[in-house]
This record gives C-alpha cells, sequence and structure tokens, in this order.
DNA sequence: AAGCTCCTCAACCGCCGGTTA
DNA sequence: GTAACCGGCGGTTGAGGAGCT
C-alpha cells in the first residue's frame, strides 16, 4: 500500500498568490512550522493549495531573509565559477550563496548572466552560415555592435587580462548553439582573469579532454604539449618563445587534428596573431573586428565560425 | 494612444531518489 | 519486496510589464 495522494488537483487554487494567501501561510509556519509535511500543511492552514505549491512559495518568496534583486559582481563570479565546474545544480549554487534561491539564480542566470558571458560573441549578420531562423532565434539578443557595447555587456570580467584567453573552434563545439558545453567553455575562460575568481579549468567536461594536443604555427611547424591539460597551463609568452605566431591549438585524436582553440591576451592580440590563412584556424581582420574560421586539410577556410568585435 | 515585441520571473510540470505502508 | 507517495530538483511556461514604433 502507498500514500494518499498529496491533493485533489481539480480543488486546488492555481496561479500568482494574493496577499491574503502569503500572510495565511506565513502565520502557520511561524505558529507551527511545515511538521515535515508540506502535503497536509495547506488543509491545516486553511490554504487551497497544493502542498507543493506551498513549498515552493516558502523557499522561494516567503521565509526570511530571502534577498531580492540586483546580484553583485561577487555573486556573478561564484555563480558563473560553479557554473563552469558543476553545471546547471542550481540548488548546490544557490547554498554558496546566502539568501538567494536556486530559483532566483536559475532565473538570473537564464535572462541575464548568461547573455552577459555570450556578449563575448557577437554574431555576422553577413554570414551565410548563421543567417538562418534557426540561428537568428538562439542568439537575439547580440547586435552588431562595438567594444564599447561588448565591453558593457561584460561589465566588470575583462579588467587587465593576463592570462591567455581561449576561444572554442566550431569543430570541437558549435559556439552559436546555445548549449552548456559552450557556456561553460566561455565561463571557463573568463576565470583566467585576475578580477575573476578561481584559475583552475575544469575540462573534464570536454569528451576529448586528455589527448595529444598541438600547437600551430603559419610556417607550418607544429609543437606538441602532451595533451591538452598542458595546453591550458601554458602561457602565450610561451607559445610565442617557441614561435608559434598564430597561437592556434588543435589537439590529436588518433591521428586526426582537431581544433582545439586560440591564444592571445586580448581580442585585439587574438585578432592580430590569427590573420594568417595557413593552419587550421585562421582568421581575417578588419578594423575593430575579425573573422574566426576552421580550415579544412588543404588550408581553404571551410567552416566560418563567426564574427568578434574587440 | 494603440499595438506590437521582447524580457522578467513566479509558478508549474515532470522526473528522480528516498521513504513508507 | 514493492507500489506509490514525498520532497527536492531542473526545465519550462506564460502573465504582466517595459520599451519601442
Amino acid at each position: 500500500m502507498g500514500r494518499a495522494p498529496c491533493c485533489d488537483k481539480a480543488n486546488v487554487k492555481r496561479g500568482p498568490w494574493s496577499p491574503e494567501e502569503d500572510a495565511k501561510l506565513k502565520d502557520f509556519i511561524h505558529k507551527f512550522g511545515t511538521a515535515g509535511n508540506w502535503i497536509a500543511l495547506p488543509q491545516k492552514a486553511g490554504l487551497r493549495r497544493c502542498g507543493k505549491s506551498c513549498r515552493l512559495r516558502w523557499l522561494n518568496y516567503l521565509r526570511p531573509n530571502i534577498k531580492h534583486g540586483d546580484f553583485s559582481d561577487d555573486e556573478d563570479r561564484v555563480i558563473c565559477n560553479l557554473y563552469a565546474n558543476i553545471g546547471s545544480r542550481w540548488s548546490i549554487i544557490a547554498a554558496q550563496l546566502p539568501g538567494r534561491t536556486d530559483n532566483d539564480i536559475k532565473n538570473y542566470w537564464n535572462t541575464k548572466l548568461k547573455k552577459k558571458l555570450m556578449g563575448l560573441i557577437i554574431p555576422n549578420n553577413n554570414s551565410s552560415s548563421y543567417n538562418n531562423n534557426n540561428y537568428q532565434k538562439k542568439l537575439p539578443y547580440f547586435p552588431s555592435t562595438s567594444l564599447h557595447q561588448a565591453q558593457q555587456n561584460l561589465g566588470p570580467f575583462i579588467t587587465g587580462p593576463e592570462q591567455p584567453i581561449i576561444i572554442p573552434s566550431a569543430q570541437q563545439n558549435n559556439l552559436f548553439t546555445n548549449n552548456n558545453n559552450n557556456l561553460m567553455m566561455i565561463a571557463n575562460n573568463l576565470q583566467n582573469y585576475p578580477n575573476f575568481g578561481a584559475t583552475n579549468y575544469n575540462l573534464q567536461n570536454y569528451p576529448n579532454f586528455g589527448e595529444v594536443a598541438s600547437c600551430s604555427s603559419s610556417d607550418g611547424s607544429q609543437m606538441s604539449f602532451g595533451t591538452n591539460k598542458d595546453i591550458i597551463n601554458i602561457k602565450r609568452e610561451e607559445i610565442m618563445s617557441f614561435g608559434h605566431h598564430d597561437g592556434a591549438i588543435y589537439e590529436e585524436i588518433n591521428n586526426q587534428q582537431f581544433n582545439f582553440g586560440y591564444f592571445g591576451n586580448t581580442m585585439q592580440e587574438i585578432a592580430t596573431s590569427c590573420c594568417t590563412n595557413g593552419n587550421s584556424g585562421s582568421t581575417t581582420n578588419s578594423s575593430n573586428n575579425f573573422l574566426l574560421y576552421n580550415n579544412d586539410e588543404n588550408c581553404n577556410k571551410s567552416n566560418e565560425i563567426g564574427m568578434f568585435y574587440y
């Protein structure tokens, strides 16, 4: 035998809570607590609500010390840092931010913070590759605009970068699908800024993590670094000292080369260091933007990643 | 002023693991 | 041992509001 159903769904009220309902729930919980049984609570409190609805209302809105409103830069960093490491585990993230609820953080991430991070990437509307309805629907919020606007989007995150930026390549991750991997990659990249937070990457989330990796240069030479775990610990100066001026890196998996990303301390450096048409991964440069490509085996630009503004 | 589009966020839905009868 | 509930969680929805034309 199981238990009785939690509530009569046909006879419970749904939708927004009235101030009277809020007062009833608050008053009841202050007097009697939840007694460890949300399902029985509404009847005892005189509420025509489902127990689950009461629980949600209390936890997300009525309980004491709930913080509403703007998130601080510190909170932004904590959320990004944790999202980069554990993904959308909102309840765990919320546990690190006193007064914030998982629902609040989830909403904040989905409506604001994600866009702030994605502000690194501004679509190239002239690109036929991405000029389709699906793409437009997925990323409607980034007008082709200026460095100033990109900086506005990024807010406090870009402040004197000293570590490399790695832009994931389209071969490994399709930048313009709004999926968790891309966001985690971007969040990971932002961690490298001194004012951002932890500097450790967590690339175990990537399917090819740990495979042999190489760095390419426009002269065709290559340098193998062992694993891409090594690559993320290599400073740009070291790459330059090897003579790998392009900063395009890729990894070798089963003797096949997969574009991995690009190094540079600033967007401008990436733009200028990646502007040749040599190895896999190259760009063309213009005044304040650059186009990022993947090349095919014949070094032809075969896969346009997108337009980046700096 | 009206109509439209886009954004926000409270609330709901449905699933899962643990618990209970 | 097991069927079914409970609490918790993440994903999704849609009403209402803001902003634009």
